[in-house]
DNA sequence: AAGACAGTCAACCGCCTGCCC
DNA sequence: TGGGCAGGCGGTTGACTGTCT
């Protein structure tokens, strides 16, 4: 038995959305705020579905979204994003402001996916194409893509790791604190920190030392908003597992 | 000029997860 | 504790537009 549709479907509008049914939906958001998509329909007077007027607000029709081109930095820093989580767009959505994951998504579908190629990088794997036609176990396009030769070897091949991972992204600290989204991403260097290119300039897990004028190589320890340790290095491995640990947190979906 | 093809992106669909009762 | 519900997510579709032949 399958469940309950989220709504009434024969009456419910459906496809590109009117002047109208924006301005409606605008209107009702304004005066009361969001929340309860699935009876926001009727108290605003829209034939829509719940879920479609929540995707129209939250992909289109939201104020704080910055629409237009992507910069050259969002570019780069959507590649990075995505060779660390997968297709976790939402995560990826995170660390933009003003952008959509369904945006980033699209973009990257229509033009990462295609530069890529062109660099001669493969897309899925953020290796170069030679290298994932004999990777033994292709990964998932949904899962992060750092990844060992063989997962049973990873001591074994702790310099081959660290080889692989500042091959493909040679400017990324692989320090993964979590934190909210900084909601301004200013000025975008090629030797920033991770912490820097998600635009947290100021925390004070920074590694690049850029924005708060100290140094870097100190190793330190610090306990993120999820609980976890992260350990801030040089590649040792110790904390390359670390950061794999926290990684493979975000990539199964914690939020 | 017009038909074919490719690119783009808004919108939909179905599944998953967390919350509440 | 289990079931139902709402919200959220990623994958896919399809309409529209631009470019090529």
């Amino acid at each position: 038995m399958g469940r309950s549709p989220c709504c009434e479907k024969a009456h419910t509008n459906k496809g590109a959305w009117t002047k109208e049914e924006d301005d409606r939906l605008i209107a009702y958001i304004r005066s009361n705020g969001e929340g309860c998509w699935r009876s926001l329909p009727k108290a605003a007077g829209l034939l829509r579905c719940g879920k479609s007027c929540r995707l129209r607000w939250i992909n289109y029709l939201r104020p704080d979204l910055k629409r237009g081109n992507f910069t050259q930095q969002e570019d780069e820093l959507i590649i990075k994003l995505h060779s660390l989580l997968g297709n976790k767009w939402s995560l990826i959505a995170g660390r933009l402001p003003g952008r959509t994951d369904n945006e980033i998504k699209n973009y990257w579908n229509t033009h990462i996916r295609r530069k890529l190629m062109r660099r001669g990088i493969d897309p899925a794997t953020h290796r170069p194409l030679k290298y994932s036609s004999v990777h033994q176990e292709p990964p998932s396009a949904t899962t992060p893509t750092i990844y060992f030769p063989s997962s049973s070897a990873i001591p074994k091949q702790e310099e081959n790791s660290k080889g692989l991972i500042l091959e493909r992204c040679p400017d990324l600290n692989l320090e993964l604190t979590i934190s909210p989204p900084h909601h301004h991403i200013h000025s975008f260097n090629t030797t920033l920190c991770f912490s820097c290119s998600l635009g947290l300039q100021n925390s004070k897990d920074c590694s690049c030392g850029i924005h708060s004028g100290r140094n870097i190589a100190n190793t330190t320890t610090s306990t993120s908003s999820s609980g976890a340790n992260t350990t801030t290095p040089g590649y040792d491995f110790l904390a390359l597992k670390n950061q794999c640990f926290v990684l493979q947190k975000l990539a199964n979906g914690m939020k």
